[in-house]
DNA sequence: GAACCCATCATTTTT
DNA sequence: TGATGGGTTC
């Protein structure tokens, strides 16, 4: 047991009782839980069997069963390390039957949820457009996550008419999945906590086996799985929670950051832990971070500090539109490049997944390779759900959802018709649409389909029998005609669609080689709990591109936060909110994006933006404004644009100006001709040296003038007697992006850049500390880019 | 059953 | 702007 700091071996060897570890960003968290394991076992004579880790994705699972077992070695294997979801299913899988359910059933994920929740409108005949399946899926949800079922839902407030619906809407929701015999999400937790509080025995043989439980990212945890930790922790109490009340960002899916808050109300006697030093980022990151974050009123007070550095300094550009926001971006990447950072050392962070679009064009533009977090996972596809239903309707052939989708895929004319009165006879003699289409009695009163639909189950019923899952997968793609009607479209977009399967197969051939006893059921409850997104197979050397919230828990050398205009980030919704949290949780977002920054962090923003299909002015966010200045560079200080300036007219607008046209304001540019201390090409060296640009001053000036809070407070003049003083200031640092930078060229001058080749400057203009320079190239034609990113050389 | 048109509506997402 | 879903038409 050996590199923890005071702290983190605090954390480690405090055992018995409750105990909060608030984990700051990156202050090697699950370090302190893989040790503290370690810690109860060899130290403490814990028996491995009576552990429990609980976190919240498979991922974070994956990584710390791995690095447990390389820490523990013998009777590792025996620790519960899961997720709330995965160790939900474990136990129900066996106990379900305790409260009136089967242990054998399917889990249902978001889709499936929408299906159910369109056949519930429809049962309960109700206009979709006035109760919209989104906000009914989220009522369901929320009523779950409260312990209330569908009459407590309705008898629980003073409720009208409107409830009445959609409490109606909820029980018929509920009805087709106990049919089914379904459980989403929800339920898993939900009926877990039902079979502990009616069945007292099943409660205590799990509160015996987990007497030492820990949870990681205890902030993201919802109401449900609060009671859920409660009941098991209640007997031994010997409880551990880990998490960073300022890294709660998940409120809108349930997160309830007091149960992380209040841990010290509901367990007085809970002794308290906090990580602070930082091991990931440099000092002023971390400034950054704590200047941000404690603007916020509702969270335990925390600072944290780091051993590795001052480093340097933020930068902040404004472009002019979203489009040269991202092509500042491709040259922010491209620079840091050539400064000797990899692709895969970057990562570029945005609010909206909206946001992507723009950036991605721009680097499929530049060559510059990237990989795209979130969006469409391999499970959401079409084909692929298509057979996971088939596997599912073998697996459970109550699963009418499932069974539904795949009726009449690939076509064999059972049409809506059919399907809607197969339904109506299920229902009507209590029996799956599947025992209704194997039976000849039923499908007889379908009319001319009947026949077709009597195949169709006979077919299924026959491919239930094929041993093993490859085998059954294989069969099925056959025996269904799957395969022969995407091979027989012959596009591009079919031959897309079979290779894709191809992976599910290896997925499954995967499944089946890596898993102990394999089983359909299994290898379903996998697919339902790990959203494929997780198999980063490329470790490729790409840029990542991700939202703010899919960042959390990563960590780059280089960060682009994009996007940093209010109304997008703080969002417009927040910023609307009553709730005055709503701006708090963006800020924990902007705390999150900040802290992922090892050594160099970039904002940019735009002065217009396309919204909803129209170009608006955007102001900077009133996030940027509360880093101080003399931790971030501001490149485009001294442009007036906030709005909120004392002076509306201030608002300078367009004179970014699009391509051509030049660039307004005039200005003396020029006339700074050269100078140039040696930064031409050279430099870049890595980034050490940093401590050099101490005497924080020379920025200053620019950005958020005194009280005011808007940006550079109009004084057109001054400011080239600004910028040339911040050159000299920084004029000794060798790295070309730190303030204060000198063009050694002007106007019409040769210029060669090393990725774009020769060129000719056509417009240099001030910006702030920069200088944006307008460079007709040869090769790639007019680009605009900031001078001290360029690395322009004079030829 | 496919192709088309119009209306509508747009945070964040894991399990 | 652009994606999506429902409805209509052939």
């Amino acid at each position: 047991m050996h590199g923890l700091n005071p702290k983190q071996w605090e954390a480690c060897s405090y055992t018995e009782g409750p105990l909060l570890i608030l984990a700051g960003a990156g202050s090697g968290k699950t370090r302190v839980i893989t040790h503290r394991i370690a810690y109860l076992i060899e130290e403490k004579d814990v028996n491995p069997y009576n552990i429990l880790a609980i976190t919240f994705t498979n991922k974070a699972a994956g990584e710390m069963r791995e690095r447990v077992d390389k820490l523990v070695g013998m009777g590792a294997e025996s620790i519960w390390v899961s997720t709330f979801h995965s160790m939900c299913v474990r136990i129900l899988r066996r106990f379900a039957d305790r409260i009136g359910a089967d242990n054998h059933f399917t889990i249902y994920d978001a889709d499936d949820q929408k299906t159910v929740v369109k056949e519930a409108l429809k049962a309960a005949e109700l206009d979709p457009k006035s109760y919209p399946e989104r906000e009914m899926i989220k009522v369901i949800s929320n009523a779950k996550e409260q312990f209330m079922d569908p009459d407590e839902y309705e008898k629980s407030a003073a409720f009208g008419f409107r409830e009445k619906n959609i409490a109606k809407v909820y029980r018929e929701y509920e009805k087709r999945m106990r049919k089914n015999k379904a459980f989403d999400f929800d339920d898993l937790i939900l009926k877990t906590i039902v079979l502990f509080q009616t069945a007292p025995d099943v409660l205590e043989y799990y509160q015996e086996r987990f007497r030492y439980i820990m949870v990681d990212e205890y902030q993201d945890t919802n109401h449900s799985q609060f009671l859920l930790i409660s009941l098991l922790a209640k007997k031994y109490r010997n409880l551990c929670v880990v998490g960073d009340d300022d890294q709660s960002i998940y409120k809108f899916r349930g997160a309830n950051i007091y149960n992380i808050l209040n841990f010290e109300d509901t367990y007085p006697d809970a002794h308290v832990v906090r990580l602070e030093q930082n091991y990931r980022s440099t000092q002023r990151i971390l400034d950054a971070a704590n200047a941000v974050i404690k603007n916020n009123e509702n969270r335990k007070a925390k600072r944290l500090w780091t051993e590795n550095g001052e480093g340097d300094k933020l930068e902040f550009m404004s472009y002019d539109s979203e489009y040269d926001e991202a092509d500042g971006i491709t040259d922010i990447i491209q620079q840091e490049l050539l400064a000797g950072k990899n692709y895969s050392d970057m990562a570029v962070l945005y609010r909206t997944n909206m946001q992507s679009r723009v950036i991605e064009e721009k680097m499929v533009m530049r060559g510059i390779p990237y990989v795209l977090v979130g969006g469409t996972g391999f499970y959401d596809r079409k084909e692929i759900r298509d057979i996971v239903a088939y596997l599912k309707v073998m697996d459970n052939p109550a699963d009418d959802i499932a069974l539904r989708r795949i009726i009449n895929v690939p076509r064999r004319g059972i049409g809506d018709t059919t399907v809607d009165r197969l339904q109506d006879i299920a229902i009507a003699e209590g029996i799956s649409m599947l025992d209704a289409a194997v039976s000849e009695d039923y499908t007889a009163k379908l009319g001319r389909s009947g026949g077709k639909v009597l195949e169709f189950g006979r077919m299924v019923d026959e491919l239930r029998r094929t041993e093993g899952v490859t085998e059954l997968f294989d069969a099925l793609m056959e025996k269904t005609g799957y395969k022969l009607s995407l091979e027989s479209e012959n596009t591009d977009e079919a031959k897309t669609r079979l290779d894709n399967l191809d992976e599910l197969r290896n997925k499954i051939v995967d499944y089946e080689e890596g898993s102990e006893m394999p089983s359909l059921t299994e290898l379903l409850e996998e697919i339902a709990l790990v959203s494929g997104s997780d198999d980063s197979e490329d470790d490729q050397d790409k840029v990542t591109l991700m939202t703010l919230h899919s960042a959390k828990g990563l960590e780059f050398p280089v960060v682009v936060m994009a996007g940093m205009e209010e109304g997008l980030f703080p969002s417009g919704i927040s910023l609307d909110s009553d709730d005055p949290d709503a701006v708090e949780e963006e800020r924990r977002l902007c705390y999150v994006g900040i802290t992922r920054a090892m050594q160099k962090l970039y904002m940019t923003s735009a002065m217009y933006r396309m919204i909803r299909g129209s170009r608006e002015p955007r102001q900077v966010s009133s996030f940027i404004e509360e880093i101080p200045s003399e931790l971030i560079i501001n490149h485009s200080a001294g442009r007036g644009f906030s709005r909120r300036s004392a002076d509306d007219s201030l608002f300078y607008g367009d004179s970014f100006g699009g391509n051509s046209s030049g660039f307004g304001a005039g200005s003396g540019a020029r006339s700074f001709g050269r100078g140039g201390s040696g930064n031409g090409s050279s430099g870049f060296g890595r980034g050490a040296g940093s401590g050099s640009f101490g005497s924080g001053n020379g920025s200053s000036g620019f950005g958020r003038g005194a009280g005011s809070g808007s940006f550079g407070s109009g004084n057109g003049s001054g400011r080239n007697r600004n910028a040339q003083s911040a050159a000299s200031v920084y004029a000794p640092v060798k790295r070309g992006l730190s303030g204060g930078f000198t063009p050694s060229y002007g106007v019409g001058d040769t210029v060669k850049h090393i990725k774009f080749g020769k060129g000719t400057v056509k417009a240099l203009e001030q910006q702030g500390t920069d200088w944006e320079v307008t460079v007709q190239f040869d090769s790639v034609g007019e680009k605009h880019m900031f001078a001290s990113l360029a690395k322009l050389k004079k030829v």
